[in-house]
RNA sequence: GCGGGUGUGGCGGAAUUGGUAGACGCGCCAGACUCAAAAUCUGGUGACCGCAAGGUCGUGGGGGUUCAAGUCCCUCCACCCGCACCA
């Protein structure tokens, strides 16, 4: 009968409307403007799979904070959106249900871009793009034929990584534990005509660059260095002997350790080099060997346990510096074709493989490099080979060097016999491109019977994507459509064939970012506004793009600036990768997975089904499809609005660590969005009438207490946002609203003080619950967008305390606090501090041996 | 194996960069309102001893430096991530 009615916010029409605001002022759109600092914001792009998922929300919340916070600082902000929009998901639908992929994809990016919208995201959404459309994809294929003209683009065979579920190739990044990074199936080997892209002309580049990069995390640094893997080191030429064939042939070795070639006891070949191959012929002992080390495989396992297994070839080669010395050539099981020239030296004392295979076939093991401590009398070598530094022994004129020198001195001398000389080896492979799939950028070449591979001339571009193919057979629909492929050859007009492989869609979202900043334009890139908006600002997204995505992109970048596209090094300024979305993962008593809606909290607290059955409730995993670990965030935003969802997803775990999905959370989140909103809606009788407050009235100690509350909220969030610290900039609003809600204003100017606070905490909230705080604004009386106003300023002279209290230890241990004012003398604070009854008692009867005064901090005791 | 990271209450996490450990939130407990529940509000909440005042312990384990250590150094342990026969 009595109960009050709780006013509640109706977050679901207070949404729409201030979505609908934003749209109809159209806020976000941009363009250049020369007199303003651009600030480009960008999160990476989503793929349309069909809806949104959590990692999105956390994604683009994240970015959408920061294009908010900074375009209230003053800054042109660019925010777009686009969809990552070919792959292989397309295809595998038109299997499935039949719709076409290019159907399914627009379908997939309409519900996906209303789940945005959904969002309240500063986005401009006049910059749409979607890289499956010709208007972007044509560009594509402009850019291939400039890479192509400057040898950054070219075709050769070679072995590619073959994922037999997608029926396609994948590169050496999409390689995850010997699995295909989409399918997860294992990766075998076939031998394919491939396009590849150059990645490995800006090795060095690329890997310089690193080192300037600090606004990336150290550790995606990490990760690129590693991948690049950059060896510096020697080429070494051994003249082969043993059989006459092979008198002047020479045997090309890379290694980084020159210094112990005087320590070589073998040479050994990979079972795939043209060597082993030749020696094969006529020796089928060797054949069946170097069958078996095929079988043997690469996977990790397989590394793991194989034993070093080589065949002695009964070749030899000769030491470059010991006349007469042969070293037996081996074919070995542990050296990999693909790195260095896929033949080694073997010096056994100081490499741990090397020794191990001396060992089992008895070779013998000379150390050359005596380590500090050891005795060179009687310095030997048991099972561990000795990588460290220290001066040469056994090796002629290197001997009493060290290993730094002694590696220049030999490369020196084997530069000058014409037997070697520095080289510099990367891990780095070029990048293939090519796709056997249907749904992708075609590759705009034709293959001509007599002029071979044959550019599309650029005025037949775009080579379009044909809309009637058949998913009814395995492989690339391109193959067995009835005519797209039969073209005349552009140079001799003759019956050709187009290529019917497409681009890896890594290659779409090498550029996006650029084509953002001029995304109707008629060229590829308006260099104007490319080098108006770019490098991006600030990229936010996953870190399983550590050396995917984030190197092609890097790499794109170089190769356009190469061939006039723009002028520029580096894409992506700052970098941010965010952690994942975590939830409990639940099993039924038949040990099927059941996901969060199909469980509830039981009578004893226990987790069950929805019908009763009892859940075994597992660790907090990676929201999954295969672990049913998920929420569908549309579920949440229609149940509890965006800035709920926003909110829950900035507080508590720091941006960049996995977070755990929490129905209570979200309910915690939503508690405060509906709390704030009474807490104002409540108090605007006790406000001075809006808008905005005047200059600060004559103030009480409770009113500037209030005030000062204010402007170190302000002060404290700004600096939290700024460094991405935004579970901080969540508490300062807690206690700034907690401060505002504690707060009962009973003269003019406590009123006057409240009403600055509740400005401030609405604008400071701006960023992150925006439509909360658009409608919070209006409350308060002001006729305009938040959206549209400036970020508050912190008064300086508001942010230190006039007193300040003291921590007061004896011998370390906290007895005491003592409130002095700020910057009082030592002398007034150690009387205080000795006059404390506890720190007397600690004391007892021992006198002070000394005492350490830290001003405005601590006074501790010494006795 | 190599490289990197993390470890703080029941939980997520703070800690001015060597100066009051546990901000803020979640959860939990108690109380108010209610016939009751929900919602809301108020208070409490690291552990242990104690009626209390108060005290002892406490940031993965062990050791050290310092007047003072979550923070610096050494060492060990656990978990996570990346790379992996790279010559």
């Amino acid at each position: 009968m009595n109960t009050r009615a709780i006013a509640r916010y109706n977050v679901t029409d207070s949404e729409a409307k201030w979505q609908q605001a934003w749209e109809q002022a159209d806020c976000f759109a941009v363009r250049e403007d020369p007199t303003r600092p651009k600030y480009y914001v960008l999160e990476m792009f989503p793929y349309p799979s069909g809806r949104i998922h959590m990692g999105h929300v956390r994604n683009y919340t994240i970015g959408d904070v920061i294009a908010r916070f900074k375009r209230a600082r003053g800054f042109n902000v660019l925010h777009p959106m686009g969809w990552d929009a070919f792959g292989l998901p397309a295809e595998n639908a038109a299997m499935a249900k039949g719709v076409p992929p290019g159907e399914w994809t627009n379908e997939n990016i309409a519900v996906m871009r209303a789940q945005l919208k959904g969002m309240g995201l500063s986005i401009d959404w006049g910059r749409e793009i979607a890289t499956c459309h010709p208007e972007y994809y044509r560009h594509e294929q402009k850019m291939f034929l400039d890479f192509l003209a400057a040898g950054l683009a070219y075709r050769r065979e070679s072995w590619v990584n073959w994922d037999p579920v997608d029926q396609t190739v994948l590169a050496n990044e999409q390689v995850i534990d010997g699995r295909g990074w989409r399918s997860g199936a294992p990766v075998e080997k076939r031998k394919l005509s491939q396009w590849f892209f150059k990645i490995t002309a800006f090795s060095d580049e690329l890997l310089s660059a690193l080192g300037t990069m600090d606004r990336w995390p150290e550790k995606v640094r990490l990760m690129q260095h590693n991948w690049i893997g950059r060896s510096e080191g020697a080429r070494i030429r051994f003249r082969l002997g043993g059989r006459p064939e092979f008198d002047g042939d020479r045997l090309e070795v890379f290694t980084t350790r020159p210094d112990t070639l005087f320590g070589a006891s073998f040479c050994a070949l990979s079972p795939h080099h043209p060597l082993s191959a030749r020696l094969a012929e006529g020796d089928a002992e060797l054949l069946a060997f170097i069958a078996e080390c095929d079988r043997l495989g690469t996977s990790e396992e397989a590394i793991e346990t194989a034993e070093k297994k080589g065949y002695d070839t009964s070749v030899w080669v000769e030491h470059p510096f010991v006349a007469g010395q042969r070293l037996p050539l081996y074919v070995a099981n542990f050296v990999l074709m693909e790195y260095g020239t896929g033949a080694i030296f073997g010096c056994p004392g100081h490499d741990q493989r090397d020794l191990d295979f001396a060992r089992k076939y008895a070779l013998e093991v000379v150390p050359v490099v005596l380590p500090p401590d050891a005795d060179a009398a009687t310095y030997e070598l048991g099972d561990e080979a000795y990588l460290g530094d220290g001066l040469m022994i056994n090796s002629d004129f290197l001997d009493g060097l060290d290993v730094e020198a002694a590696k220049s001195a030999i490369v020196e001398r084997l530069h000058e016999h014409g037997d070697g000389e520095p080289e510099i080896q990367y891990r780095l492979r070029d990048w293939g491109v090519s796709r056997q799939r249907y749904w992708g950028c075609p590759i705009p070449v034709i293959h001509c019977p007599d002029c071979g591979v044959v550019p599309v001339p650029e005025a037949q571009l775009p080579v379009l994507l044909p809309d009637d193919v058949a998913f009814d057979q395995p492989g690339n629909p391109l193959v067995h459509h009835p005519t797209w492929k039969r073209v005349d050859c552009p140079a001799c007009g003759g019956a050709a064939e187009r290529e019917t492989d497409t681009f890896d869609t890594f290659v779409e979202s090498s550029w996006y970012f650029a084509r953002f900043c001029s995304p109707r334009a008629d060229q590829a890139l308006d260099r104007a506004a490319a080098d108006y908006w770019l490098p991006v600002d600030q990229y936010v997204g996953g870190i399983e793009h550590a050396v995917l995505h984030l190197l092609y992109s890097r790499f794109f970048t170089r190769a356009l600036s190469r061939c006039g596209y723009l002028d520029l090094d580096e894409p992506f300024a700052g970098l941010f990768t965010q952690g994942m979305i975590c939830h409990e993962t639940y099993r039924a008593p038949d040990g099927k997975w059941l996901a969060p809606d199909q469980v509830r909290r039981g009578s004893g607290g226990g987790v069950v089904t929805l019908d009763g059955q009892p859940v075994t409730v597992g660790r907090s995993e990676k929201m999954s499809k295969s672990k049913a670990n998920t929420v569908d965030p549309a579920q949440i935003i229609e149940t509890y609005g965006a800035d709920t969802a926003r909110w829950f997803m900035l507080s508590d775990s720091p941006p960049d660590r996995d977070m755990d999905w929490t129905e209570a959370g979200v309910e915690g989140a939503f508690r405060f969005i509906q709390r704030l909103w009474r807490l104002v809606t409540e108090s605007l009788d006790d406000l001075p009438a809006g808008p905005g407050n005047g200059a600060p009235p004559e103030l009480d100690a409770r009113a500037h207490d209030l005030r000062r509350a204010s402007h170190k909220a302000i002060a404290a969030v700004t600096d939290d946002v700024e460094r991405f610290r935004f579970n901080r900039a969540v508490a300062r609003l807690y206690e700034l609203s907690n401060a505002v809600a504690d707060f009962e204003a009973e003269s003019s100017a406590e009123r006057w003080a409240l009403r600055e606070a509740f400005e401030v905490l609405v604008r400071l909230i701006g960023p992150m619950t925006p439509h909360l705080a658009e409608e919070l604004w209006q409350r308060l009386g002001h006729q305009t967008l938040l959206v549209d106003e400036p970020w508050p300023t912190a008064d300086a002279a508001l942010l230190v305390d006039e007193t300040v209290t003291l921590a007061v230890q004896v011998n370390g241990k906290l007895r005491a606090t003592i409130t002095l004012p700020r910057d009082a003398e030592d002398d007034a604070a150690q009387d205080q501090a000795l006059a404390e009854p506890a720190v007397q008692r600690a004391m007892g009867d021992r006198a002070a041996r000394k005492v350490i005064i830290v001003k405005n901090r601590v006074v501790n005791v010494v006795v």
